[in-house]
Formats: structure tokens, sequence, C-alpha cells
DNA sequence: ATAGTTGCAAAAGTTTTGCATTGTA
DNA sequence: TACAATGCAAAACTTTTGCAACTAT
């Protein structure tokens, strides 16, 4: 294949991450990590892929999203009962979501500190810390 | 209605949140009270409720925990993409995940101290803020 | 050929809604 | 009788799985 110049960088994660450079996963990587640091829905990227032209299904979004998660491309985030955010951030850090309007806002883990937190069980170790500050405007609805 | 004893203290929380004592609340009520601090899924709380011969619809559990939440008497808790948590511990606290075994335990807000996290734009106003602890065993699959 | 991958239709879960029924005054 | 509240079947979502088609040797 020749690499052409807009999917150079999308080329080169999935090359790094051992996953084919298909049609499908090529678009879609452009998409989430040529935009900088951004918290999507499946739904979301699916509704950007259509836009942009191209033809993926619902079913091979969500499979991707969890591969490049799985891969180290991306976090879930867990904020709202049904429905997971995935995060091109994959840096430690803590989240800030406006509940009015479905935002999620990175907060860098080296600027917040954590005490008082139990031990745990001897074998047993931490996979992550999650700090989600929840905010709502008392104004908007 | 004759207030038989067991379902005393259940009665009591309904009138106190003015949802009206039908025979499904009840049950709900004294399922998920009775036995100290509790974090449920719909899907085993629908269970437990058939064990015990009550009838109920899984649609009727959901909207009754999502009434007892509205009324301050759950919290909801979101730790799984595509499931909730219901907790009966409404105080303030944060949690661990057990991710291997699904379990959840409280840890009391006040023996855990947060520091740097943002301040907030002007109008708005921090809802709550949830640390979950996420744990795993690395010898248990 | 053949062994492994991929993408998606269909299936499986989870949660919400609309409305007939029930309860209350 | 009227009026609101309840419980659930059915609908609407979100997510996963099974497998035909495709790739690379």
């Amino acid at each position: 294949m020749t690499p052409n110049r807009p999917y150079a960088a999308a080329l080169e994660r999935l090359r790094a991450a051992s996953l084919r450079p298909t049609r499908q996963r090529l678009a879609l990587a452009k998409l989430l990590f040529d935009g900088g640091d951004r918290h999507v829905t499946a739904e979301q990227v699916h509704g950007e892929a259509e836009d942009a032209g191209i033809s993926v299904s619902l079913a091979t979004v969500y499979n991707t999203l969890h591969q490049f998660t799985r891969a180290g491309m991306m976090r879930e985030v867990v904020v709202e009962a049904g429905r997971s955010y995935f995060d091109t951030n994959v840096s430690d850090h803590h989240h800030v979501f406006f509940e009015s309007c479905g935002r999620l806002v990175d907060v860098p883990a080296a600027q917040v500190q954590i005490h008082g937190l139990p031990d745990l069980p001897a074998g047993t170790e931490v996979t992550r810390i999650d700090v989600i500050l929840r905010a709502s405007s008392p104004n908007a609805k």
C-alpha cells in the first residue's frame, strides 16, 4: 500500500499496535487521533465516520474502539449508566464531568493528591484510580 | 392496612419519601434496606424478588430503584459500561471496585483527602465527587 | 490450500416509555 | 366520578457475538 500522506500518522499508530491497517481502522484512527484529546461515544464516532463518507457499521466502531483500548491507544471512561466514553488521552488523569451538557474535561493526575484510600488485600493490585468531579449548572436546566 | 410487623421499617421509609406503600415497593424496600449496606444491580434485585416469591417485573424494579434514588434513599454508582449499581449507603463515600468479582466496597469520604482538583466555572457547582479505586487479582483469572 | 483476521448482521443485554389498570378522595 | 399514581409489555437503546468473507502466506 502506498502510504498516502493524510493517513501517515494513523498508519504509524496501527503498525505500532500490530493492528492491520484496514480501510475502516485507518479512517477511524485518523478521525480519533488527528484532533487532539477527545472524549467520544461509539455513536458519535459512527456519526462522524458517516459524515466523512466512510462506510462502517456501529458494531465495527465498538470493536475498533475496544481494540484501540486494549492496545493502549485509548481509555474507556464510564460516567453515566449505559454510556461509555472513549478517551484519546491515555496519560494518567482524572475527569470533570459537566452533567448538563455531557462534556468531559481532563485533569492531569500529577496535579491531584489523594490520601487515605484503604490498602488492598494481599495479592490484589491497583488497576487504576478514577476521580470524577461531577458538575452541574443550577441555572441551565 | 394493618402494618404487619416484618414490613414496619420498609413502610416507614416509603411514608417518609411520600411513596405509596404498594405491594411491590414494600417488598423491594424490605429486600434492599433490611440487610445493611448493599450494592445491587436491577437484575440482582429482580432475581432476589423472584426467589422470595414476589411477582414484579424488571421494568418495575428499575423504576422503583430510580424512585428510591430520586428520594435520596439510594445512590446510583457507575463502575462498568452498561451496568448500574445501586447503593443503599447514601452517606458521602467512595468505592473500591474488585474487577474480577464485581464487588464494591465503601470507603467513607471522611477518611479520604483530595487536593488539587480544579475550580469550576462561575455558576457551576459540584454535584458529587466519585473516587473509584479499581483493584484486580493478577492470579485469579 | 490454510490459518488467522476482519467487519457486520443478528443476538443479547440494559434501560425507558406509553398506557391500561389500580388506588384515592 | 374524577384524578393521579402504579406496574408492566413493548419499544428503544447500547453492546457483544458468531460467522461469512477476506488476507497473507
